[in-house]
DNA sequence: CTGTTAGCGCCTTCAA
DNA sequence: TTGAAGGCGCTAACAG
């Protein structure tokens, strides 16, 4: 009954002791013929290994290799919210490439909490990542960011590689998104198309990714002669709802005479563009919304939204490949960005 | 130089063995201290274990742990395609709930083909997770069908559970989603507030989750008296970009006097909004539109999606609630829906 | 309560 | 080429 090795009820995983006594080989040839790198073993024992190994379901204990090997296959990754679409293309990049190396991504959110975030990445270095991607920033002033540095630098010490997608708080490698210019060009577009008076909303404190943004906007505003009051800035939390309540409190204010709204991501733009309407005004018509990520879901709102576009995918895929040391990921450069122009600003005539 | 144990540039991680040097104790007492159930160690040597680990920057090697106890803190998910909102929510419930039971959670990617999921479970499986979580049904009728269904068995046959995301296939624990009953439902509402004419914009051959849901709406379009004919049926890939030609398709052939769409789910039927927009006709009111999970994005697309709710983060919950043997989890039944009307079907008055 | 000592499953010298 | 044996980092009896 236990003769066959299939579909017995054994509860505990074939090991690969098993499969050398199943095969009638030592461990040493078992282990060459499964996994051993340079193959130099005799066919025909090579063959009773392998049939063994399917007949016994026999499956290696990653475990096991990575504590003899002293080297795993995996790689973790730090995200603020995985269901934000930001975060999620980022993550199947980083998958993607994952895979396409063989590796192993463990995955884990951290809800935008710092401490929550240094807890992850403590937890997280037990299993002697390869490599560690955090994504999404965090208030530059925080009194866990040094325990954070502290710790990430540990874990490059001992052997590990992080990277950071978007984030320039660490000296560690990093994959630079053009925000600053991005956001400078963004602006300069928009007041190519006759827009003059602006609104910005942005992230919480210290956000830096956010700052970024604001700040080429500015600068892009200042070249080109657009004007954004410091009354007219107003900060929400990085989501939907924030831009939504971030507009809200525009709309609120009187609008001011302003005719185009800058939020600091997509997420928040759409979640402006609902306020808009919620509020009896009508988007892009009444006033014009623009955003900075490009997120699938901006071509499907009504209006589709201006924005600009950041290879998101390729960020995931990029910060990997950093991290495997691939030449060419290294000397790209910063990731660049793309102004792209739809209907949320269909421009004014003066 | 290296007394400190402070930013030294070893470069392998410190091991339980130096912090019980360290510490002057001996290996046993280090483990008991710092990881050990039952704590049953002198205050004074466990102060002293705790401050050599933190001087080491000790960090337990999880995969020697596993090894050890011959159990790991692993939890597997595999869903088709990381940045579909649908896979994101459901992925963002079991990182929380998973954090919440202090396991890890390693992602990885189908990316809709059963022998990369086939591939992917035999990778998974060498990880020894308590748990895999698969989420996105494949193909009915599949050849690799009886080989996924073989190797999730032997991995619980080793010890493993395995968890069924709205899929129907296989013999093992599910989280069942009302996906008929929903469809069902929603068809009575449609015809309630006028409908009568319907299309249906389903996946590909044999997607379970798509039949069903197209299963339910006719059994609801029969009861309450609405009509769908075969020719209104089209399939298209179960994507954004599946539900914009499966719109296409429907408007190129004259639309024929169908007052509502009914896409299997979201993210289809946010791409038919745009495909009726591009073709010049207003959703909702030259064609009504609806989908199936009431993804966050539904809300801001205009008009507003009517759809049937899904709690996806809450599934994702379930999945691992119901892997670890949590007693609720299993006796709740199937994941309830709600249909939530909204502009995108105003209703017709006859 | 503490230390000694086998393992856990696998890899990898080292001889044969 | 193959096998025997030690070791990877940690845990869990087992004595003391």
């Amino acid at each position: 009954m236990t003769e066959t090795g299939i579909g017995t009820s054994r509860s505990t995983p074939a090991t690969l002791h098993d499969v050398a006594r199943e095969a009638g080989v030592s461990l040493a040839t078992a282990s060459r013929s499964l996994n051993g790198s340079t193959r130099k073993v005799n066919d025909e024992y090579r063959k009773r290994v392998l049939d063994a190994a399917a007949r016994l379901d026999y499956s290696p204990n990653l475990s096991a290799q990575a504590v003899a090997r002293g080297t795993t296959t995996t790689v973790a990754l730090l995200v603020a919210d995985i269901a934000d679409p930001y975060f999620s293309s980022i993550a199947a990049g980083v998958v993607a490439e994952a895979d396409h190396e063989r590796l192993i991504v463990t995955m884990a959110a951290t809800e935008r909490d710092p401490e929550r975030e240094l807890e992850l990445v403590r937890t997280l270095r037990g299993q002697r990542p390869r490599v560690m991607i955090l994504a999404g920033s965090r208030p530059t002033s925080d009194p866990t960011e040094g325990a954070l540095g502290e710790e990430l630098a540990a874990y490059e010490r001992s052997g590990g590689r992080v990277v950071l997608i978007s984030r320039n708080e660490f000296d560690f490698r990093t994959v630079i998104v053009e925000n600053t210019a991005g956001a400078e060009a963004l602006a300069r577009e928009l007041v190519g198309i006759g827009y003059r008076r602006f609104a910005v909303i942005t992230g919480g404190e210290g956000l830096r990714t956010a700052a970024d943004r604001v700040e080429g906007f500015r600068a892009g505003l200042a070249a080109a002669g657009g004007t954004l009051d410091d009354e007219h800035v107003v900060r929400a939390a990085f989501t939907r709802d924030g831009g939504y309540d971030g507009m809200r409190q525009l709309i609120e204010s009187g609008l001011d005479g302003i005719e185009l709204v800058f939020a600091a991501n997509d997420v928040m733009a759409v979640g402006a563009l609902s306020a808009v309407r919620d509020a009896g005004l009508t988007p892009g018509t009444d006033v014009a919304v623009a955003g900075f990520d490009d997120i699938p879901t901006v071509r499907d709102v009504t209006p589709a939204l201006t924005t600009v576009r950041v290879p998101l995918e390729e960020l995931g895929r990029r910060a990997l490949r950093l991290a495997l040391g691939d030449e060419s990921a290294s000397s790209e450069g910063a990731v660049r960005t793309e102004v792209v122009l739809r209907e949320s600003t269909p421009g004014i005539t003066r």
